[in-house]
DNA sequence: TATGAATGAGCTTTCATTCAT
DNA sequence: AATGAATGAAAGCTCATTCAT
């Protein structure tokens, strides 16, 4: 039955995202995560998923199935580009902050390779955010820069923020978007007489 | 004579920076260190280091002590908060571009946790962007925001040009930091009537 | 099922103590024991054992269950202060009789500081020896010495056992226990005229 | 020369005893002798004994010889057989009062078996105890008793003390001298009608 | 489907010893 | 006579993975 098999793996992926959370990627062993999950046995997890890579994509696409529904959700009904990146960043905010154990988890595994493309599969993903920087070059209404490098930029800041809310677990978070949302309004802005 | 011995940690730490850019800190044994340094035993990584966490300060003392100078160097006979800052992430990106593969080591030391700091040396170090960003505030050239905001913004965006160099190996770095200097100075600046 | 568990745990404690007696508490390392047990692998001790220390725990309690059931078995219906010295002398050297390696190996534990006792785990226990002394002072059987010198002598006569079979493997043991029981008897006694 | 080698075996022997008195024989490694002598290298170590249980025995040897020298001394005009048992014991304890660290360190050598001997070189040596008491017992002064057995637990009674200064520091030493001579005196006296 | 048991490679560290100088 | 450097083996322990049941 494929039930109880999905309740498992979805079980599992859980406790792979608490552990990770809590001890880092580097002490996430096979055996801390099983004791998180209540499992008498590493095996099991062995069982489930194709090795510790596959359980750590597994964790990645638990985040990025509801992240990009939020964002889409979010992003719909959009009609500038500089309404597209200040609701871009405060939409990926506000999720974080929905989210940030699971942020952290995501974040933990991919700065320690945590996950290896097997060969041929690693698509070239065009960030969204360069997407917009583009798009809004294209109609005149940001500057002329590197879409590549703004777009670099602009995913650290909100890549930082599981981070930062580690440090500063107070940090209010709307005025953080708001201090995202006019530092990048104006770092992108086509100025006026040009 | 401490010349011999001075050369071989030199050269184990030379080792270890190249196995931590090549395989992740998460991968760099003793024993692919010794590997990668041609030593016949990892007891002598152990002979010449108190233990891993030795090794990794040495290692980052080697990248910080160059950096500090080179930044002190170049930030000589800055003016205004906003040379300061222009100066700042043009002097940063410089050294990095020089330092490819020793910055790429550090942060991945840092990402992991690799140094542990012993019981009262956690001195709290105010960013220096920071700084230049309160000074700049106070003087009037700076623009209200949050000051330890816009420095990890900052702090990231450069942080991030090693993982990017990884990626795209061919970056004209005078361009990015054309760019990054350009981004924040509009980010920062004061407007004119205000 | 813990059964093959068990089975794989008593195994090993039965290991280690073949180890320790044949090549010392030093030389008992896991990788003897392992070899001794016929095991693939160091890791399976470990596996089994929360650590070495647990491990030598376990063989000083599968010797101490068996002592105190036989002693308490032997002391029962003693009325007399000397009679219960002698009985005890008589109880422990047949006890050692018969099981000489596992005595050894757990005098070899504790000559070594091989058992790391917890916090608060450790009691001050009396020795049953000195109690019988003082017992047999205050009915007046025995005569006026320091009982705990004395059961320290009687004790270190006992324990040395072990080493004295090692040397003389043929020891009458009967002998044996009637030469201490004597001995002590002689030294503990309250002159008739006193 | 031949004058600064002794020098420096002496004082690598006199640091060898004082760190096995410190933290025991499994913790004496050549590291941390070389540390206590202030040596620079543990290479001087090796230069000077022929391995580790050579330089075991020269410790053996360093207490051993003033040892006998002290016994030799006590032990000239004793004129019975109960004399001469009550001097070797009180002298025993003198000497170990006086030397307290020596005694454990060639204690703790004993008991881990930390010497060697070479092939043939394993002399048989009657305890001296053992001839006292067989003397005894030719001349009637002693009962019947196995002088083997009766020895062993004489000698035991005198190596544990180290170990019982080490739980009783305070120890009155006299005391205790008197203890063990009235008790062995009891235990091997012949009664007066027989 | 799940379990408990087992495997063998890997980890950092310490060790006694050797050797060129 | 002494030094500092290097060696390779061994230590206890954890790891992801495999497998019979």
């Amino acid at each position: 039955m494929t039930f109880t098999e999905d309740a498992r793996r979805a079980q599992i992926v859980a406790a792979a995202i608490e552990t990770i959370a809590d001890l880092g990627y580097a002490n996430a062993s096979f055996a801390q995560i099983a004791r998180q999950a209540g499992l008498s046995s590493t095996g099991l997890i062995s069982y489930h998923f194709r090795g510790k890579s596959d359980l750590m994509a597994q964790v990645a696409q638990e985040v990025f199935g509801p992240i990009a529904q939020h964002m889409a959700e979010r992003m719909t009904g959009v009609t500038s580009a500089a309404q597209a990146l200040e609701t871009y960043i405060r939409a990926t905010v506000e999720f974080i902050a929905a989210h940030r154990r699971q942020m952290k988890a995501v974040l933990e595994i991919f700065m320690n390779g945590g996950i290896h493309y097997e060969r041929g599969t690693e698509l070239v993903v065009l960030s969204p955010v360069e997407e917009i920087l583009r798009g809004g070059q294209a109609a005149g209404e940001f500057r002329a820069f590197d879409p590549r490098v703004m777009a670099a930029v602009i995913q650290r800041a909100l890549d930082g923020l599981p981070f930062l809310l580690e440090t500063y677990p107070d940090i209010d978070l709307d005025a953080y978007a708001d201090e995202l949302a006019t530092t990048f309004a104006l770092a992108t802005v086509r100025p006026a007489g040009e």
